[in-house]
DNA sequence: CGTCTTCTTGAGCCACTTCAAGGTAAGTGG
DNA sequence: CCACTTACCTTGAAGTGGCTCAAGAAGACG
């Protein structure tokens, strides 16, 4: 966990970080240190204290909810160049593990609200980031009520969007996350993807290699 | 759509609105006129420009959205103290409807928006109002992967906690806007609505009245 | 009182889940 | 290099919760 010279990721894919808000995160008095983390291991858990804002600068992250009965949530994945773990109040509502072996950037929660109190771009830099999490939310909610086809497919057209260009997709997760994620079972999501594989709509190169063979069908289905 | 003075409402009941924010809608100079909306009708329609943010005076709103096959999902419900409306880009990505005949008011979204550059506190307000939408849908994707009676029962409880105390909760929507909120079809809602009173749990006055008679067991399946 | 809308109830069906078994790939020690 | 282990993924068969289709009951309103 040692500081180092922060070098700042290449961004988003679908370009939707704020100029000033990243600017926030390479800024010298607020950078913090970037971290490793290892596969499946927990960056923070539900209820511990916001006392920072994250960035992954490698690697894939998940949030997610453990219920009661054994149930998991999986609220979102978060890629190279994305920032999570922004909170409302001072309190995690989610947990967050690293999905693969990580590197995140750490910036304590204070200097960020300090910082925007300050200064009035970066202020609306932390409400384009706090809107941007509030779309994909209600888009997740979205998600939710269509029938698995349409939720594969909707994933599927999502990650191409948000990974970088490359002729197949890389999942990174595991089809346990995948499914905590669309609110399915492990087979039905297996099954769905033979399925879309059945009429070339996909191709699977192993099982976490994926091609879009056909996108405007899985298109359709997003719809 | 007459301009009149503006009174402001009684705060939401579970006290989640920001004084400064709320300060924002009553200061004159940014106060616009309280609008009257009939039953049923659009406030907003879906892929609008987002000129104004709203606040609810009296009544209650959806804001939602028609898939292509003719399927709706509602995003939420906004009730008297509630704003909704607000948007990152200046388009909306939801209709909003009145439920019942409701009173407006709206607030041009520019003046929203310098205001909170000009004052860090309003700026902070206007996060923290965002921040609690994003929480919201959170909730709303969280109530989605779980059973139709724990849904139903997450439902009451949210009423309950967020509309004027009272002996019942008074519903204000049909059955076919909550399957629309809950994921689920107006026959299920129905179905699981006899049967929570079928265990003494609810208590079902006419069709939009319910007294919670068990809250606890409601607790319960929520969890 | 009749009409229209909304809500409830029933019966059958289907998409997804559950339960179970087998296959595949990566790692590990001999 | 190969046997063994382990984690992960796929496939099959049966079960089920919620959906669909259909009819009737209860309110709301002129």
């Amino acid at each position: 966990m040692s500081a180092q010279p922060i070098t700042l990721p290449r961004p988003a894919a679908n370009g939707r970080s704020c100029a000033k808000f990243d600017c926030l995160f390479g800024a010298p008095e607020l950078s913090g240190p970037s971290v490793p983390f290892e596969r499946n291991s927990e960056i923070y858990g539900e209820g511990e204290p916001a006392d920072y804002v994250y960035k992954v600068i490698r690697g894939a992250v998940r949030t997610c909810k453990n219920l009661s009965d054994g149930r998991r949530q999986i609220n979102g994945f978060y890629f190279a160049g994305d920032i999570f773990g922004l909170e409302g109040d001072g309190e995690h509502a989610w947990s967050a593990e690293a999905v693969v072996n990580c590197k995140i950037l750490m910036v304590k929660r204070s200097l960020v609200m300090s910082a925007s109190q300050r200064d009035a771009e970066v202020g609306h830099g932390l409400w384009a980031a706090t809107v941007q999490e509030l779309q994909r939310a209600q888009n997740h909610a979205l998600l939710l009520i269509k029938s698995a086809q349409e939720r594969v497919a909707t994933f599927l057209l999502e990650l191409a969007h948000r990974l970088p260009c490359s002729s197949a997709v890389d999942l990174m997760m595991s089809r346990q996350d995948i499914a905590d994620y669309l609110g399915l079972t492990i087979e039905t999501v297996s099954r769905t993807l033979t399925q879309l594989q059945g009429t070339s709509t996909i191709e699977l190169l192993g099982a976490r290699r994926i091609v879009l063979r056909n996108p405007s069908v899985l298109d359709t289905l997003n719809s």
